[in-house]
Formats: structure tokens, C-alpha cells, sequence
DNA sequence: AGCACGCCGACT
DNA sequence: GTCGGCGTGCTC
């Protein structure tokens, strides 16, 4: 296009206004053609008094669609502290190239709060000319029944400083009259910044625990690499108890001393005051915490000293990936397999990804931690993409517990109906005995209600896909997969038994066979009904911890959270609630739940014991998470990932078509797939379409959902796929009124 | 958000 | 005619 000799740009004004919130296009001058690129930030003339405005450039082209009389030129190019603005929107621009969003989306996740939250800055008015001479001129408007001018001049005389709210509002004369009469030599104005102390807080520093080889070795190595100018990502694989931390203290010191900040994250529930504390205690005011719980003002504030360079270690949930840090160094992701990681809005970013992108555009390493790495993670790190650190020992006395595993067909088999077993039933009256304590933990999430056989433990699954199917409260089973429909059976297909039932347990359930089995047992239920309180949730731990209650039942949100030095049993009721989940990542997911359960017991000086209730006793995710291997629990689920061309072996995307109406839906869902199905014709290896048709959450808040599966071994091809449907998705009248998103590797089905 | 524009009413 | 008060609507 070197033969055209206009560029436009589309830029973004103003993110904080709705009616703003879209991409006006500019002309760009000749003599800014090599400053202006997407990312740059550059002062333009907007509305209608061409009063001059900051924004952002999100793309450039050949061509404008607006009337040309009307596009008006770029001013010029902001070159101040341009670092970190122009890498977050180059971060944006990965969002959306990467995961699907609008450029739009992509900005208000990256640029949140902005310091268009105004930086709490005050417009002072004063007098300039002398006090007669005001005076006299005061005489004069009121006589000419200048109301507006008289009621200013006025209460300026009288208060001698007043503020530019009280002139425009209280007065209701015009900031622009009151430009006129600066620019007269009447008046003064004066802007101040208004200071606010963010953190009167604790600052006790303590210099920390001496590292042990372990983890000293681990310090050193990134030292090394971090002298010899080498970044990258790292993966501290440590198990529960290694002391992640500790490491992570040291390695924030490094960068520290260097001059660089660093971004500590945190999965959102865990994000409490005991966690920020270690590092409070540390670091002192160096701090910043960002949390969602925060006001806008609160929020902007610590952004503000973000990027003052006040604070330099930056500690928050997903979203603090994109904090203002001018100099940052490293950054860290804890808890690495945390699905809290993943944006559940669009653009369904996941920070893990995203933080390596970040950390290659400024120079700056990754580190991920935790004691059950996700598959994507350490196959990374087993390919050498990333540095396996790998962390053995635990700190301190501490030894594993036993494991045992329980299995319920031969439970049913012996005549026992009880959601105990024989063996959980015993160790916990032996417990309560020893008045130690119990947490007894059921891995359900959501409704899931698969449908098993109580006497072989024969799951019900599709014929056509490896999922289990659902039972509907039209009494038919169905795979949300390829849509195949079933009667319900009434007896097993495999053994014939003909006690087959859709699987549901709940707590309350479990509460009342503790009352009736322990009837002495101080019992404490936590879930979603008995937490829905503000603080409910720290309450009830902190109850425990104190030894208010034996036994504390709950679901995984129990598993997360404070040690309990008392605690010597952890049962876990029906291991196969998670398990049997009509999703690719059950298996890991129920092995990370139940490694987590499990570490729960035995935190003091006391022997723990678990014991794992299940219909599957062989299943590889309980057998290894049993013996706590990690590493046998890969090879099966990597394996199992391979052959069905699962991420991270293979790659997924899922196309969310949503719209009110229930027809149009649907149609839309049916073009994308022509459109899909025709662009793949001829190629070697087309993308796979799964399961087209109706999400499993069918209709939301009046919604009508439909879903595409794709599958390709090539991230790039599918990248390429949706560039190549993007532009008809957002021009085509056809998709009018139709929303459409994105889910890369989606960590949730649809 | 800003800001201009346009309309009506009050006063000189 | 001029100024003030207030609602409306647009910004490439």
C-alpha cells in the first residue's frame, strides 16, 4: 500500500465512558507516520470544541470508514512514561489476538481503573486582582443583574480560595467563564493533588528462616541466571509443605535488590490477610495489594504508587498481572493449577500464558509454583520450554500420611448403606476418643448428576464419547457432548444389578448421618449455604482451628486455608463426584483436590490419615494421588490427554454463540459450522468440529447459548481460523444481535 | 465526561 | 437585545 498516501488510525478516546467506549479513526500526518503504531498514545483534537485529548492507538489502516470530511488529524505523539501504557496495550492486543475479544474488552481488562478515576486532584480558585477593585467589579455585575458572575465573584471575596465544584456547582457558573476571567488577571487557578496515607499498617520486618539445601539451591540457580541476564519461565514443582514461599521471598529479594518490582499472584480465595501478612512482615510498606473487594479509589490509589515506583511488590489476584509496573523484574504465579487463573469473561484469558507474555515484552522471568503443577505446565517444563525446580522435602518434621483407599462396591457388597465405611466409621470413633480432629471432605462441584451402578461402580457413559452422560429432570440420559440421547436404564448394562442411581450427595445429607452415627460429634458443615455470609468462611475456619467443633464437613473449599496441627483424619466420602464430571480435566482435577485434602492431615507433629472412599479404586488419578505421585499421575493423564487429542497435546477452541432469541441461536451456530466446515475443505488435517449444539447451560439470565467444539493438533491453525472468522462475525448483518466469544483450551465445558 | 447548541424566561 | 438556566445530543 505504499502508493496511498493516507494512513488513518483507530483510537480509542476514553475507556472510562460508555458512550465512549468505541474506536474513533484520525487521520495520521505524514510527518507521524513513523512515530504512530498501534500501542502509541497521541493527543488528538476531540468534540466539538476540539479540546485536546490523550488516546490510544489500536490499529492502522489504509482506509477510514467515516465520512473523510469529518476525520480530523493526530496532534502528536505522548512521549511521556510511555513504557508501561504501551506494553499493556501491547498485552491487550495478545488478549485478543490470542484468546478472541473485541480490542475493547482486551483494553478494559489490561487499563482497568485508569487514573481517570482522576488522580484526587483539587481546582482551587483565588483572586488575582486586589480586593477593591473585585469589589467595585462585583458592584457593577449586580447592578447589571449578572446573577451567575455576581454569586462567583461574591463567594470568592468572601471565602478568598474556593473550589472549582463550588464555583461550577454551587454558583452554577460555567468553568469556561471562569477561564475567561483567569485569562482577564481576575482570577487564579490553582490544581493540587490531595494526598491519602494508603497503608498506616504493621511494617515489622523479619528477615525470614534460614533457606534449607533445597531450596537454597533453587535461589541460587535463578540468581545465577539472573546475573547472567537470562530470563525465563520456571516452575517450582515443591509438595504440600516444601516451603514454596520461602523460596518465593528469597527470589523477590534478588529481584529487589536489583531495582526491579515484582508481581506476586495469588488464586482469589486465598488471597487473605494471613497470606499478604508473610509478605507484609518482609517487605513492609513496600507492598501493594490489589483485590476486588477494593474501591475504585483504593484501587487507583495503589496503582498510583505502582507506578510512582512507591511500591514494588505487587501482590493480587489474576487481574494484578496488569499492574502499572515501570520496572518490573519477575513475576510470580502460586498455586499455578488453580483454575481461578483463567478469566471466566472475555477475553477468557489465562494468566500463566499471559504473564510469559508480559515477562518477555519487559525483560522480566516467571515463576510458577505449586505441588500439583497442572498438566500444561509441567509438560512444558518436561519439554524444557520452561526449568523444572523441583522441591522434595517438607519442612520440618512433618511425614506424609497413609493413605488408604476404600473401595464402596465391596462396601454395598458386605450390606453396609452408610455413606461411612466400615474402616472411616471406626478411625473416626477412634479420633473422637483422642478428641483430635476430623475434616471429612466431599469433592462435589456443581450438580453433576451422573448415573452409576451401586454394585460394580459401572459408570453410564456415551457410546459415541468418552463422557459420562447426564440424567435430566426429563428423566432421559444425555451426552452434552454429541447430543445422544437414552431412557434411563433400570438395570446395569454390565452386571445387571438393578440398582442404578443418578449420583447426588449433598452435606446436609452427610451432616444428618454424623448426627445419627456420632451423635456426641460437634459437627461444623461448610458450604455454599452456611458461607454465604460476609466473613462466614474465616469465621467457621478460625472456630475449627480453635477446636470448637471434632468434625468440620464441607466441600473444597474446606481444602484450602490454615493448618490444623490437630487435625489426624481426613476422610474423603465419594472420590468419584469430581471424577466422573463430563470434562477432560476431571481426572486432574480430582487428583489436585484430593492431594490437597490429604495434606491437610498430619500438619503437626502427629501421623495423619486419609482415607479415599470411592466406586473406582483403580482409577489412576485416586491410585497416584494415594501413593502422592505426582509423576505417575502425569504419565497416565498425559497419555490419556494424547490419545484423545486433549490439551495441552492438542489444542481447543470453543465458540460460545449466544443470543435471546432461541431460533437465531441456533441458525447463527449453524452458519459458523458451514463456514468452518467449508474453509476446511482440502486441508490435510481439517479442524474437528465436536459437539455442536446446545450448551450444557442452555439458556442464562434469558440467554439462548449454543456451543462449537473445535480440535486441532495447531494452536495456529485455529488462531488462523478465527482471525479468518472474525471480521464476518462482527460485519455480517446476518450476526446482528448475536454475541459471540472465545475460549481457547477451556478449563470449563459450556 | 465535556461541551456546544438551542430554547425559554427575566430583565435592561 | 442580552444574559441566565436547563435539557439534549454528539464526539472520528
Amino acid at each position: 500500500m505504499g502508493d496511498s498516501n493516507t494512513r488513518y488510525a483507530d483510537i480509542i478516546i476514553d475507556i472510562s465512558h460508555e458512550a465512549l467506549d468505541r474506536v474513533f479513526q484520525y487521520r495520521v500526518p505524514l510527518s507521524l507516520w513513523k512515530e504512530v503504531r498501534p500501542g502509541s498514545r497521541v493527543f488528538v483534537p476531540f468534540g466539538r470544541g476540539n479540546r485536546e485529548t490523550e488516546g490510544y492507538v489500536v490499529a492502522i489502516r489504509p482506509e477510514a470508514d467515516y465520512e473523510e470530511s469529518k476525520i480530523k488529524e493526530i496532534l502528536r505523539v505522548n512521549t511521556e512514561g510511555v513504557s508501561v501504557e504501551s506494553e499493556l496495550i501491547k498485552v491487550a492486543s495478545f488478549l485478543k489476538e490470542q484468546y478472541g475479544s473485541t480490542m475493547i474488552q482486551a483494553l478494559r481488562t489490561v487499563l482497568p481503573v485508569k487514573a481517570k478515576m482522576k488522580p484526587k486532584e483539587e481546582v482551587f480558585i483565588t483572586l488575582s486582582a486586589d480586593i477593591e477593585a473585585a469589589q467595585k467589579l462585583l458592584a457593577e455585575w449586580e447592578q447589571k443583574h449578572y446573577v451567575a458572575r455576581a454569586r462567583f465573584l461574591f463567594l470568592l471575596i468572601e471565602k478568598g480560595r474556593i473550589t472549582k465544584e463550588e464555583a461550577v456547582k454551587g454558583c452554577n457558573f460555567p468553568l469556561k467563564e471562569i477561564r475567561r476571567l483567569a485569562e482577564q488577571g481576575i482570577v487564579k487557578l490553582e490544581s493540587r493533588i490531595k494526598y491519602r496515607n494508603p497503608f498506616p499498617e504493621l511494617t515489622k520486618r523479619s528477615t525470614g528462616w534460614p533457606l534449607n539445601e533445597e531450596q537454597q539451591a533453587v535461589a541460587d540457580n535463578f540468581q545465577k541466571d539472573y546475573d547472567n541476564g537470562k530470563r525465563g519461565t520456571y516452575l517450582l514443582y515443591g509438595v504440600t509443605g516444601s516451603g514454596k514461599t520461602e523460596v518465593y521471598l528469597a527470589l523477590i529479594e534478588q529481584v529487589l535488590a536489583k531495582k526491579k518490582q515484582v508481581i506476586v499472584l495469588i488464586p482469589e480465595i486465598s488471597l487473605t490477610y494471613q497470606t499478604v501478612r508473610r509478605f507484609y512482615e518482609r517487605f513492609g510498606e513496600r507492598i501493594a495489594v490489589i483485590n476486588s473487594r477494593m474501591s475504585k479509589g483504593e484501587k487507583s490509589d495503589a496503582c498510583e504508587r505502582i507506578r510512582a515506583g512507591e511500591a514494588d511488590v505487587i501482590i493480587g489476584a489474576r487481574s494484578a498481572l496488569f499492574a502499572p509496573a515501570e520496572r518490573l523484574g519477575l513475576i510470580i504465579i502460586d498455586e499455578e493449577h488453580d483454575g481461578a487463573y483463567k478469566s471466566d469473561t472475555s477475553p477468557k484469558y489465562h494468566a500463566r500464558e499471559t504473564a510469559v507474555y508480559r515477562a518477555g515484552l519487559c525483560g522480566a522471568s516467571v515463576v510458577l509454583g505449586s505441588a500439583t503443577p497442572s498438566v500444561e505446565a509441567y509438560a512444558r517444563a518436561l519439554s524444557g520450554e520452561y526449568k523444572l525446580w523441583t522441591l522434595k522435602k517438607r519442612a520440618g518434621n512433618a511425614m506424609l500420611p497413609t493413605t488408604q483407599i476404600i473401595d464402596l462396591r465391596e462396601e454395598f457388597k458386605k450390606g453396609n448403606r452408610s455413606i461411612f465405611s466400615g474402616e472411616l466409621h471406626k478411625k473416626i470413633e477412634e479420633r473422637l476418643a483422642k478428641k483430635e480432629q476430623i475434616m471429612l471432605f466431599l469433592n462435589r462441584r456443581g450438580f453433576a448428576g451422573f448415573v452409576s451402578c451401586r454394585a460394580c461402580g459401572q459408570v453410564i457413559k456415551c457410546p459415541h464419547c468418552d463422557v459420562t452422560l447426564t440424567y435430566h429432570r426429563n428423566g432421559k440420559l444425555r451426552c452434552h457432548y454429541c447430543g445422544y440421547e437414552e431412557p434411563f436404564i433400570k438395570q446395569c448394562p454390565i452386571c445387571k444389578s438393578p440398582h442404578v442411581a443418578a449420583f447426588g450427595l449433598g452435606t446436609e445429607k452427610v451432616e444428618a448421618a454424623l448426627h445419627a452415627e456420632f451423635p456426641t460429634a460437634r459437627v461444623l458443615r461448610m458450604d455454599m449455604d452456611t458461607t454465604r455470609r460476609k466473613h462466614a468462611h474465616e469465621e467457621m475456619l478460625a472456630a475449627f482451628s480453635k477446636g470448637e467443633a471434632d468434625i468440620l464437613l464441607g466441600t473444597q473449599m474446606i481444602v484450602k486455608g490454615h493448618d490444623y496441627a490437630n487435625v489426624t483424619l481426613v476422610g474423603i466420602l465419594a472420590a468419584d463426584l469430581s471424577l466422573h464430571e463430563q470434562d477432560f480435566r476431571s481426572g486432574e482435577k480430582t487428583f489436585q483436590l484430593l492431594c490437597q485434602a490429604a495434606g491437610r492431615a498430619g500438619r503437626g507433629d502427629k501421623r495423619g490419615d486419609v482415607i479415599i472412599q470411592t466406586y473406582s479404586p483403580e482409577h489412576y488419578s485416586i491410585t497416584t494421588a494415594a501413593e502422592h505421585s505426582y509423576e505417575n499421575f502425569f504419565k497416565e493423564e498425559y497419555t490419556y490427554r494424547q490419545l484423545m487429542g486433549y490439551p495441552p497435546c492438542a489444542h481447543m477452541l470453543v465458540i460460545l454463540v449466544q443470543s435471546g432469541d432461541e431460533s437465531q441461536s441456533v441458525i447463527a451456530r449453524l452458519r459458523i459450522e458451514k463456514m468452518i466446515e467449508q474453509s476446511q475443505v482440502g486441508q490435510e488435517v481439517p479442524v474437528q468440529i465436536l459437539a455442536p449444539g446446545q450448551a450444557s447451560l442452555s439458556k442464562l439470565k434469558d440467554v439462548y447459548r449454543q456451543v462449537l467444539y473445535l480440535k486441532h493438533k495447531d494452536k495456529e491453525t485455529l488462531l488462523d481460523l478465527k482471525r479468518r472468522l472474525e471480521p464476518v462475525l462482527e460485519k455480517h448483518p446476518m450476526f446482528a444481535g448475536i454475541t459471540i466469544q472465545f475460549d481457547f483450551d477451556p478449563l470449563s465445558h459450556y
